[in-house]
DNA sequence: GTCATCTTATGATATTTATCACAACGCCTG
DNA sequence: CAGGCGTTGTGATAAATATCATAAGATGAC
């Protein structure tokens, strides 16, 4: 990991605290922190490499992230997309001793990273703190999982049209949408090739169903794309 | 869920303990274990139902089980198998109120179900058994997203040699293995049609790289097998 | 035992998707 | 500003996969 720069803030005002921290006391809340290190990253910068070994318990404050995996036949996938509240480094935290995922920067992104072992000390002392971490480890894998059989029992249209909904409603609650990713990373999330999401891209276009500034995506009929998503 | 029968076993002396109540005083297990019901279910039966209340923890002591989904075009769609040891309920208890998925006995299979709440008591009162069962969570979705991803890079050849050494290396131990599922099922599993599977498995059984008996499959040339699952 | 039903099986054909080829555009760098 | 490179875009063709049709076993109900 190399950030660009590193900052100070107080965990006791940090807005991520209601997240994993509201039943933390001062004293544990002091413990966990004294550790902490915030790094802020550009986009593009790689803030996880896939097969590094697991020393932090990394969260994110801000920006937007895709993780992603090398396939043995050298090309990427994406697993999913995360905004912050949703968990990062967490996935398989306790579970490997090195990360099975890259994550990298979509956007000017930073984080706060806290001492994997401080973390796991508090989930042994703090019962509240185990319980809350657990519901949210079980929310993001489960809607990851949701996510790819979702995305894997669709055809291509409904894929893409999976991926528009996906920004619109979830990262930027909005019909107008600054894609984060190129189209190449589309495919790489949606299991199809780049020039089939273009193709596709351009079909809905051609239809009235959306307009297009270079990555600037309008949602201009719903209705229809909710439809192509779930039917076809 | 229709239990066939009820038995009482004691937990004390139970095989599974040693997964997740290993650290868990007698008290602490007398508790957790006041609740407890054993059932036992028989090939084909439902052991839990999509949509279902959740208010149990549940683990299986012995057989086989799929977890399945309803999609929304009326297909059903398999995530993935469990063995003993596996989580079942476990994916989507803390982060759902209703089971995102089905639950579908393979084999005649025994499963203990507890309490959800004490379990959540025992969680808050003992940080190692909680941070166990964190790492339990964390394994089991990491497979499941691992080994989904790495079906969905896959072509048709592949995805069934992959199926196939799943199925020995994973749950039989053996290159003799039972098909515990039929065509249809590894097809809802794998994502392609059942036609395409038996077609894929005809193929692999006339250039030598399996011998079939029915359900009854012996890997030949495991060598060639992961090469498909591998390259193609 | 026999009828109905599900699974396995195979072939022909249609559809979906990937690959290859090429061009235009933007963007960065020297 | 020129050149290089990555992204977007489109078309023709090849390859992968699904669909439809049909039939032979298996299996279970009565």
């Amino acid at each position: 990991m190399e950030p660009n720069s590193k900052y100070e803030c107080s965990c006791v005002e940090c807005k991520l605290k209601t997240l994993f921290f509201e039943k933390v006391d001062s004293n544990e809340l002091e413990m966990v922190c004294s550790s902490k290190i915030e790094y802020q990253f550009k986009k593009g910068d790689t803030i996880i490499r896939e097969g590094d070994f697991i020393n932090d318990f990394i969260y994110l404050k801000s920006g937007l992230v895709k993780l992603t995996r090398q396939t043995s036949n050298g090309k990427e996938q994406i697993l999913s997309f995360a905004k912050p509240f949703d968990f990062v480094s967490l996935l398989s935290v306790f579970s490997s001793k090195r990360y099975n995922y890259s994550v990298i920067a979509l956007d000017d992104t930073s984080i706060c990273l806290l001492a994997l072992a401080d973390v796991k000390k508090t989930i042994h002392e703090n019962g509240d703190f185990a319980m809350n971490l657990m519901v949210k480890l079980s929310e993001a894998t489960d809607m990851i999982i949701l996510d790819n059989l979702e995305i894997r029992r669709k055809h291509l249209k409904g894929r893409v049209a999976h991926v528009l909904i996906y920004f619109s409603e979830y990262i930027y609650k909005s019909n107008m949408i600054q894609l984060p990713v190129s189209r190449r990373e589309i495919a790489e999330y949606i299991g199809m090739t780049t020039e089939n999401v273009i193709r596709t891209l351009s079909e809905f276009k051609k239809d009235g169903i959306i307009r297009t500034f270079g990555k600037d995506i309008d949602i201009v009929d719903l209705v229809r794309l909710r439809s192509i998503s779930e039917h076809g």
